[in-house]
DNA sequence: GCCTATAGTAAGCCTGCTTGTCTATCTAGT
DNA sequence: ACTAGATAGACAAGCAGGCTTACTATAGGC
């Protein structure tokens, strides 16, 4: 039978990848969150932030942003008529296609967009100077490697 | 007005830190609750995991797990709960505070404490080797840093 | 004409919490 | 000692977020 060393364990226990991705996931989020929030997007929900990069800036339909986001299509539907509501996305007719609606950005939403662009910008300076160039390169390769490696798995 | 250029603005949104954080933490998260799973915990959920790093080796007290966990003493006390009916901790009177509990590991739980020891080696010993060993290490430590940082702001 | 695809409506579930309330016990002040 | 207030924890109810399943209507493709 196994008698472990208890300090040993505990000590082993600290912190790893897993907390520290978590972490820095989290802290990210809430960060682009409460930027959105202060320029002014108020309504807009985790969901929201989650769902409108899989939007093209050309527009799409519900099917593909379903497909994309991996959720069902009523749930993207849902989505986008809150987000229809606040007005940041509208339907229009699909001419090509009598059943479709192409998902658009209002003007609204297109301000949402260059506002996101900037504030993706801000936050990763922000990074960068934390972490100075080389460390900041070296975690966006390392990132950007896992993603490539834990997708194929 | 801002006349924005579609395809530049398009380009921009490929992918982002924010994502790739995202994206690795839940890779970390899936392949450790995956890897309990395979290793008999199977009634373990995220709630749970995300409990019992905050639980000492020796024990501790149902508001201690609270506070270090950042929930209510309710919502502690209900997870605690749950892993007490699935046989990995369990109550012992305080023998210095008659309201106080202590909540320890069972032989289970000690199990399960170096079952997920393991599972951390191994999943590291991949990531390492996904990485090598520089890029590992920059890893680890942009992360510590990001932690650092972003605690104190 | 038949099968499939797009999408909307309605209802509801699951996870992981919270608030509100209560008892038993401890601590400090008088 | 006695009492007022704080603390540990339990019990109950319920909510927020983010989905899902089930069903219907309508439009296209072969």
């Amino acid at each position: 039978m196994i008698q472990p060393d208890p300090d040993a364990l505990q000590a082993s226990r600290e912190t790893h990848v897993g907390r520290l991705l978590q972490n820095a996931a989290r802290n990210f989020n809430a960060r682009a969150l409460a930027g959105m929030h202060a320029l002014g997007h108020t309504q807009l929900t985790p969901a929201h932030l989650n769902l409108l990069p899989y939007l093209d800036v050309q527009g799409g339909r519900i099917t593909t942003l379903a497909e994309r986001a991996g959720m069902t299509k009523q749930a993207a539907g849902q989505l986008v008529a809150e987000l229809e509501a606040r007005g940041y996305l509208t339907r229009q007719a699909d001419p090509t296609d009598g059943r479709a609606a192409r998902i658009v950005f209002t003007e609204l939403g297109t301000r949402f967009l260059l506002d996101a662009q900037t504030l993706k910008r801000e936050i990763e300076a922000e990074y960068r100077v934390w972490l100075g160039p080389e460390l900041w390169d070296a975690l966006q390769a390392a990132l950007t490697l896992l993603a490539g490696a834990t997708s194929s798995v």
